[in-house]
DNA sequence: AATGAATGAGGATTCATTCAT
DNA sequence: CATGAATGAATCCTCATTCAT
């Protein structure tokens, strides 16, 4: 390898070659050899830049979810209408079903899983949800927000587990009837 | 160790063992040494009555599955009415909040991280699913089911989750509101 | 490397290839990869005989206080009158000067240095010591056996670490003093 | 950290971190990493202020000897007569007992070890001996010299490593033993 | 003159699996 | 039929040292 003694976006290349690894063979997959491979940088800069496996996987779930609940909240910008709003949420279901959407899903259930048994990383997921129930927030009624918020990620579960993905018709019925003042 | 020539619950003994490690330590923390020890069993048993780690862990959680979806079918057990139908959901809600629940649902999170991943244990997921839906579906009209399921899935992951258990009287409006025809 | 699956004898060739080590490297020097390259066993036998470095330490410095208590002993065996146990301690702090038995005390040094920080090895020690004075207390006055046993550990000291050994005639005359009713 | 760019005291301070250091995890524990950390130096000042890791111990244990030189020749400053002469031995055996003693006698068990195996640091337990030689010359008779001084170092070692102190009085007639002319 | 960043070698240990018994 | 012994690959992590700044 060249070396490289001056890389200033070391870090972050080893934070987004570890969520690349976490898509591809999940949390378990994870090694610090293989981050090093991927992020083409010398096995000794992990320990360096961070302080063990956990604190890489730390790092690299907060930068996730941040990304992943912007995305969230950008679906509901410049939202003034309640239909605009249901479109919204419908179109946030809809798009579990792309490639890309995909994988971001394996990545949040590697979250949810080590989150469940890990109070550690239950932080991150806390904050997401609070910011998902935020960005809900400001176009639905407080009652139907949590609502919602459990029924996108019902389906979520659904469109990852599931060899056919939900009738869209079904799942616009199911929030039309709890948005339904 | 006193020999055990013969030992037949030894298989059902290691696999409780293997879902006891899971609850505990995660799929991840999963060992032959470790299983063996928690079991009782010589470690070259683990190879002997299982065709390593992969045929451990499907036949595992084929089990674990069998049993949960076996709970949530009884749960609407000689269920008539729509009222009784709904209550027998927001008992199932509802018990997630249990300590013994809160295991199965880690257990559960386990799986899913697996199969979003490995199609070897989506057939695992697969019928689980169409085992709560056909549950669901004796109870519940056909457009209804899947809805429910969402919810209801939507709601134990936020249960595992978050700090806080969901608003009960939230949780049955939003069932009321999607089973009300 | 040949196969060698069947080898009764490996876990003594460890502890003998550890003790050399420490003789050749100190405690400092001691690795896994060194010991089993030694005693030409696979690194992985290493922490399959023993429970981890500690373990490793423990029964080799075990088994060496054992072997030279028994040298010390061995050395006052037949011993009838009292010239003849003086004979046998000059003797015995004579023999220091040996090549051999100055690998023996480099060994000792190690094992009172570890002792000395760590409890976990004073047992070694304090055995040890004991078995020395049970020795010297078969042939001397209970009131001369710790004397005689610190002047021939001090003099052990002075030939391991000073340029030139200490003068026959003065051993002899500190024996006897020691000695003398 | 505040940058300390003129710090005058800066070498000592790593020299007395690293003996510190010693004390608590041997020889084997000290690293520059743990050295820089206690003395709060930044790690690149190790290798700026010492040659590698062996100029550095060799710089720690040099001060280290000279200073408990001194404290042993303080024992015999004024001694007189030759009943103050043994009192003062006596003192100095009994005084192995502290605490503060303890840990100097785990650093010079470091040091010996080292010594005994590398003849770079034979130079330092060299010229320490000599020096306390010299101070029990200046009270005793040349013929006694390295007899006590061996005695000392038995008993020192039997302090070091037994469980209980040696008897007082039988300590005191061995010194007297050696010292009657 | 001083130091933060970087790295390759080596540390202990765990592991799934194989195999002779 | 069952298993204890064995092993090589891979794990995370620590380290002394180098070097550009």
């Amino acid at each position: 390898m060249t070396t490289r003694r001056h890389d200033p976006q070391r870090r972050d290349r080893i934070v987004d070659a570890t969520l690349d690894l976490i898509a591809d063979a999940g949390v378990a997959g994870v090694s610090h050899r293989r981050v090093a491979e991927r992020a083409d940088v010398p096995l000794g800069s992990m320990t360096y830049h961070f302080d063990g496996m956990d604190d890489l996987l730390h790092v690299a779930f907060t930068r996730f979810a941040a990304r992943v609940a912007e995305t969230f909240a950008d679906h509901f910008e410049g939202v003034e209408t309640q239909q605009a709003a249901i479109d919204a949420v419908l179109r946030l279901i809809g798009d579990l079903s792309d490639e890309a959407a995909h994988r971001d899903v394996v990545i949040s259930y590697e979250l949810y899983t080590l989150a469940a048994r890990d109070p550690r990383y239950r932080g991150i997921t806390t904050r997401w949800m609070e910011s998902s129930r935020e960005a809900l927030g400001r176009v639905f009624d407080p009652g139907v927000t949590p609502q919602l918020d459990a029924l996108i990620e019902g389906f979520a579960l659904y469109r990852a587990l599931a060899l056919t993905p939900p009738d869209p018709a079904i799942v616009e019925d199911a929030v039309r009837r709890l948005v339904a003042g």
